[in-house]
DNA sequence: TGGCTCTGATGTGCTAGTATTTTAGCGGCG
DNA sequence: CGCCGCTAAAATACTAGCACATCAGAGCCA
């Protein structure tokens, strides 16, 4: 039997299990707690959550859809290995949610939307200041969340964000994003300037240099880290 | 008890009873064989297909994911209204996927492609010229996926397809297609001329028109059949 | 008559357990 | 020595069924 490394909290029993049994896996194979490879044993799991196999199963069906799991039927579940493809198409997903988005806010800018917005980009300077990290990942989120929002098309911000799993796990290959952080707030300061005043190419240009970074600092990851990555 | 209005033809035992349940309701939802609000009983359908109750409940869950059904947890399962919001989101993604794919494609033009798109184009305007609308449909279809393909995000025409159930619905509302047949075609040949002459912007501009139509469509059936549709 | 309470029926979420399928590993054969 | 087939273990897909949450509707009260 092998060991398990996630947190042996007992799930609240107000809830429903399936989706925190879902939510307790999906962080850990976000944060790679458990690695590309590992086989997820359904009884084990069940066992260590002290639930039925049931919703197990259920969560485990969910992030089979997120392509965070791989079900080889009859076999065996697995953690999927890190799928540089699937992050491709993750990343060009968002990318062109994204450049629609501000292409329509700009069309007849809201100046409630303005103020949200760079409220949120001061906020991510205060913060870049005392070098909280957390807190300006949180804000960067919170930055393009509002974006979706205005355009009226929250559930994409969810669709998007429920097939980032491949690229998230990319990220936390890789720590060091603080010599970034100066740029990404130029791009942010940028992009919604031109929203406001409605030059909707312009945001375009700015959000596409800004999501090219992620894109670089994606391919550059799977080639120091190849254990991870399926080619 | 009432009477289902589903095909009573018994499931392939040699293939998984889950997925061949999710095919079977799914396009008796969005062909609107179950009508919206519609209740889905488990143990019903359960006895109808010949199984027990699981892989009925897998394929509930993910039609839920999907929008088409709705769970009411420990009460009831219906099939969904009509989401007009859903629909327009829907559409919004679509949208802003294949405008970034023309664009890309449009930037490093395929001989190959533009041979099959075309190709595509001829072979709908033979088939408008024999009133043959499903195969007009399916080289629609076929017309759009082909970019998916090229632009190497085949998986994002999947979730495309995944999110269009709303959309699917109201289309079965709206029967005289007939009519904007030559008009989708001009456009698909616009397209292609555009991507094949490198001129992106002029791609997005004609593929905006071409899916500018549907939305028109989308407004105008959500009108004319309010009993189906949620506002 | 209108509104509140309680009860019963219904159905989901979950538990427990069976069966079929897959694959690793071993032994024999060419 | 390498390839093929067999066996057994293990995990999934499914079956059967229970318990609690929810809501419709009857009955009671104001």
């Amino acid at each position: 039997m092998m060991r398990q490394p996630l947190p042996p909290a007992e799930l609240d029993r107000n809830r429903h299990a399936a989706p925190q049994v879902f939510e307790r896996l999906r962080d850990a194979i976000i944060s790679l707690a458990l690695a590309p490879g590992t086989v997820l044993s359904r009884a084990a799991l069940a066992q260590q959550y002290g639930v039925s196999q049931t919703p197990v199963r259920d969560a485990l069906m969910i992030l089979a859809e997120e392509g965070l799991v791989d079900i080889f039927p009859q076999h065996a579940t697995k953690v999927s290995q890190i799928n540089l493809l699937a992050a491709r198409q993750a990343h060009f997903l968002r990318r062109a949610l994204e450049i629609e988005i501000v292409r329509t806010l700009a069309e007849a800018p809201d100046p409630a939307l303005i103020q949200d917005l760079q409220a949120l980009v001061d906020e991510q300077r205060r913060a870049l200041e005392v070098n909280d990290l957390a807190r300006l990942s949180a804000l960067d989120q919170a930055f393009h969340q509002r974006q979706y929002v205005e355009a009226g098309v929250m559930e994409l911000w969810v669709l998007q964000r429920r097939h980032s799993g491949h690229i998230d796990r990319l990220r936390h290959l890789h720590l060091p994003l603080l010599g970034k952080a100066a740029t990404i707030l130029d791009d942010h300061q940028r992009i919604v300037d031109a929203i406001a005043s409605g030059r909707g190419e312009a945001a375009e240009t700015h959000l596409r240099r800004h999501l090219s970074g992620t894109l670089a600092r994606i391919e550059d990851l799977c080639q120091r880290f190849p254990d991870y990555v399926r080619r």
